[in-house]
DNA sequence: CCTCGACGATCAGCAGGCGCATGGGGATCA
DNA sequence: TGATCCCCATGCGCCTGCTGATCGTCGAGG
């Protein structure tokens, strides 16, 4: 599950950046408001944070542009409560929440997983099951033949991006764009390194790889 | 769906043409910079394929050109690996994705799908169904009256693109074309010994040899 | 109808690449 | 400062992909 950021207060994102990257999820930010539209354009994100007032353009500008451009993204708004800016402008323009500064860190966690929850699965069940493994992808837990799996937050992402993908081939390219930030110019190997986790941890029969294609999930 | 290439390499063009053809989109092919630019922006097109050395004018100029003028049509571009010209500049000109030569002919449709995709359209049906033989393209499986083949990569590449345009006939050369790099320049015997393969897993009467001209999947 | 040449099919063997496992070092958090 | 997590590096084994040689088949022409 990978995150973009488009804050230019540099404290405030990187604060967020930390404390959501703990929660498992892959995180990239940027501070200036074209910049951010051209990450966001890539379309390996699963959710976009986007601050109003930016340099290079602002937030309802790149908002209105990603819609545009065709991009469905959600999209969480911060704003500044003192007027200029406000609450129907931002979902005029085509976000999907909204949230006033100053606010608590455990409610813009709150708000991302309600909206990730929402586009994810569109029902009310954020929980995966496959043969004797569940996924709960909302408490980040898994379950095992009903008894938990701890497993660290990059082995929860691996195994969320396949399961979102059950019974499809997903290339190691895929799982390296999708759950590491941008940042990352490592070895494809350490994909290998948390399968191979993985596949210790959930049974070796889970996870099918397909030489010279990928790894699949079987959706039963 | 109806793609632009702008490329002056008239073999390579060509090539590409043909195959994209066959893949059912309608191809139109310029050689020249200025001529591209024109065209894409008419703004009749899904996407638009840009190598970045051109006559008339380079390739990141007519990105820049085109995304100054407003366009957002999905740009893929294609550049010769050896330096000067490098990923970084291509993305920062507003380019949607980036190739470097030599490159297969099946990782630049990977490409070019998932860009379409990116955009909200989405591609042809993931499931190709032939008698007793069923093709998942999306989870990269094969069944023949219900039980699963297992397939190599390149098996799998060859059978993909018979599949694709099954109840034609398909040449020898197009499928080294699309299958391998087009860098590729070893003994064309390799097809054979593939098509042979396949026939071993996959039962002797599925591929029709037409002598002289290449191979038919029949269509049912 | 037979012969011959060209094209296609198949097989075995080899080298290289891909995927897997493991241990260690660096960073981060309590 | 200890424990955990993450990433890198290395080595190894097996499978894949390709080559080259041989065998089979088709079709034309005498």
């Amino acid at each position: 599950m990978r995150l973009l950021i488009v804050e230019d207060e540099k404290r405030l994102a990187l604060s967020l950046a930390k404390g959501l990257t703990a929660e498992g999820y892959a995180v990239d930010v940027v501070h200036d408001g074209l910049e951010g539209l051209h990450r966001a354009g890539e379309g390996v994100y699963d959710l976009v944070v986007l601050d109003i007032m930016l340099p290079g353009m602002n937030g309802y500008r790149v908002c209105a542009a990603l819609r545009a451009a065709g991009h469905d993204v959600p999209i969480l708004m911060l704003t500044a409560k003192d007027g200029e800016y406000d609450e129907a402008e931002g979902l005029d323009t085509g976000a999907d929440d909204y949230l006033t500064k100053p606010f608590s860190y455990v409610v813009l966690v709150a708000r991302i997983k309600a909206l990730l929850r929402r586009r994810g699965t569109g029902g009310p069940s954020p929980v995966i099951s496959l043969g004797a493994i569940e996924i709960d992808t909302a408490a980040r837990r898994v379950h095992r033949d009903g008894s938990e799996v701890t497993l660290t937050a990059k082995e929860f992402a691996v195994l969320e991006q396949l399961a979102t993908r059950a019974g499809t081939v997903v290339s190691k390219a895929e799982i390296l764009e999708h759950v590491w930030d941008f940042a990352y110019d490592g070895d494809p190997n350490i994909v290998e390194v948390y399968i191979s986790a993985l596949r210790r941890k959930l049974g070796a029969t889970l996870i099918k790889t397909v030489r010279g294609a990928g790894y699949r999930l079987e959706s039963r």
